[in-house]
DNA sequence: TTGACATCGTTGCCGATGCAACGGTATGAT
DNA sequence: ATCATACCGTTGCATCGGCAACGATGTCAA
């Protein structure tokens, strides 16, 4: 038999990705006891100022529901406060309390950490990793053209 | 703000994963009606002659139950035969069925396709990312000692 | 102005997923 | 032989994830 699963991009690359993201989110999950989503929506909000719901489902690959989701819980546990927006009022404008960016700040740190753990296990790969990552996400905006 | 979620490996990872899977899983669904846990059952299947459920579970990265579910539903397909084992009648024997078989031979010429195409689209990148990888899943395997 | 159409965020729904517990079986020490 | 322990596969359960539909709002043309 020729087909071995083990040199099947895709499937390597989903382990992978599993894999670190396992490691990662149980860290601030102890930390903070956070969910995926809910990382990436405050990662999301620690950069940009006043985000909209939408912005975060476009930016960072999550369903809208989700971030609608994270977003209620987050309000609940006072780190992201939800105001409406002065000229559209359909839009839900996002921003972290003190209290979230304090958590955020914490968290830089150690996802920091983590980042660099991971470039010392990559060693000299890192450069090329990066690099076919983006390869790979371009070439599938390609494939999922205008409905 | 110096933290950058899309200059953070793991979230790329994640991102890049999600979406080749998601190319993937939606060829093989519209060709054969499968999920990914089952294209990854039939797909150990296809190398190795008889297996365990257990076999699979590590192998295939693949929790215990979803292996169980996907061997079920394969063998209501009639693409896979459940036995017992000889010996050790705690073992589940999964193989193969000829319909079976004729199905991975299908699948694997569009699996080696979509790799190709995906290789293709990689160019010079494709080794290095093989290679990044496996430095990956070797360096995560270290910190998952034994309980 | 009015009406058709697009957009935004929320919610309901269903399948996928991971975890823990269970019955059944094998293994090893006493 | 007996018992404690470890293992295998299944099942139940709670959660996550994506999809679609909905109400509410905005936009644009006639």
């Amino acid at each position: 038999m020729v087909f071995d699963l083990d040199q099947f991009l895709p499937y390597r690359l989903s382990v992978a990705a599993a894999q670190v993201s396992r490691r990662f989110a149980a860290r601030y999950a102890a930390e903070a006891g956070l969910t995926i989503p809910e990382w990436r929506v405050l990662a999301h909000l620690g950069q940009g100022g006043e985000v909209s719901v939408r912005d975060i489902h476009r930016r960072v690959n999550l369903d809208k529901s989700m971030v609608s989701r994270a977003a209620t819980r987050l309000e609940e546990a006072g780190l992201v406060g939800k105001t409406g927006h002065d000229t559209d009022r359909r839009l839900v404008v996002l921003r972290l309390t003190p209290r979230g960016r304090a958590l955020m700040n914490r968290l830089e740190v150690l996802a920091e950490k983590f980042q660099a753990d991971l470039l010392a296990d990559l060693g000299d790969a890192a450069p090329d990793l990066s690099r076919a990552l983006d390869r790979l996400v371009a070439s599938g905006q390609d494939r999922t053209p205008a409905p």
